[in-house]
DNA sequence: GTTTTTATGATTGTATACAATTATACATTA
DNA sequence: TAATGTATAATTGTATACAATCATAAAAAC
């Protein structure tokens, strides 16, 4: 059963990733906004590459879902409006808060060694107001927490989600007051983790996103007014 | 804000969606084993297209999770465990029955009337014991609740689980006695649809899928033995 | 003046050629 | 013999050329 299990792969950076990087930068960044079309001969003189690594870039830009990919037109940017960034986070209370669930059941005291030292160092970097490290670490703490549950299809599932909200992540935890609360949540969800505790892992992780929900919502509402 | 809407991408065939679903159904048939690389010189020649579209199928396959591609080396055959299935299961149980939750609040009467029509097609055929019928209505309501609930991101999430177990949902029907219990539990969930009632038609869809799960995993054991 | 047709250009889809990388078998050395 | 190096073959990655499709605008028909 050897076949079964997944390569590591160490991301030997072929062109098409750096293309679709690329590319993923300039629509994060707005340089190329939803509702416009990638063409990729465009695309691909202005990066320099043949067309074969941007088609495939484009591909996977769209297996990200931000892209939609119409047969012999061409790509299109998609946007998400407010209904639909809801919905992500619906979803992600439920599935992070299995997450939680099943990491509190199956991680090993190795693991939880190390999410504490990421713990810590949050409220390290939360003191000294680094944004740049707060946002980090903050994505570290719940990629660490599906990676140590155990299961490639939530892992799956929720990396999709969390490609869908690349967007909106560098402004919610940002500007406001909400870093402190959010690293006071994830001390508690640690230690519920720590304690093996599956019960009241799942419930504060559920409770945290919602909050996060609810503090991004309220960003996004101020920034259009 | 029309960019932000989707087009409906009414299938054009393309020569590599052709090719995708025919090494789809080689996998899905056993022709090609979980554990076997898939060679792109060998898959053209056979069946008899450029390299192109078979690079591009290949790709598409590892996003339904049929599939690891590991750069420069190429794509092999993925298997999924027992471990794996529960999980999908048990993901479903928490997404379905939030699409039915959301499509209890947010369905039209006029595919309240559609989704109808589909239960009494069940019932007729689950009489007739055309087993080929029962496993496409089947699929049919599932799809149906996800298209209703209206939810980009849940599609798009149930989707990805859908594909991963599509070479299981052959066997979960057919054969046993399955098909009645799971019709009457479809009636359940549809009567609480049509009185809008989320709450019952969330907790239903969780007890269907539920029971749909314990009936494949028997019936996988059964077969192992 | 409006609609339909037709021609042209732009863009995507596919095939093929070549480059880069990896796997395999054999030889070499300790 | 085991380990390491080297040559060759197999395979993937990228570039380019051509075919098919689609978008646009001018011309023709009504």
């Amino acid at each position: 059963m050897d076949s079964f299990k997944h390569i590591n792969s160490d991301n030997p950076n072929s062109l098409s990733l750096r293309v679709f990087k690329e590319i993923e930068d300039m629509i994060l960044n707005g340089e190329i906004q939803p509702g416009e079309n990638l063409i990729e001969s465009k695309l691909s003189s202005q990066l320099g590459v043949s067309r074969t690594p941007v088609r495939e870039a484009v591909r996977m830009l769209e297996r990200t879902g931000l892209v939609q990919i119409v047969p012999n037109k061409g790509a299109v940017v998609l946007g998400i409006d407010d209904q639909d960034l809801e919905d992500i986070y619906t979803i992600r209370m439920l599935i992070e808060g299995l997450a939680s669930r099943w990491a509190a059941e199956r991680m090993t005291e190795e693991q939880i060694r190390e999410l504490g030292e990421i713990i810590d160092l949050q409220e390290f970097y939360t003191m000294k107001n680094s944004t740049e490290h707060i946002n980090h670490l903050d994505s570290q703490f719940h990629e660490k927490i599906f990676e140590y549950c155990n299961s490639r299809p939530l892992q799956h599932t929720l990396s999709d989600l969390h490609h869908m909200i690349k967007r909106y992540r560098k402004i919610s935890v940002g500007s406001t007051g909400r870093a402190d609360k959010a690293i006071a949540e994830h001390r508690q969800i640690f230690e519920a983790l720590a304690e093996h505790n599956p019960d009241t892992a799942e419930k504060l992780t559920i409770e945290h996103i919602a909050n996060a929900k609810e503090n991004l919502l309220k960003i996004i509402r101020e920034k259009r007014n």
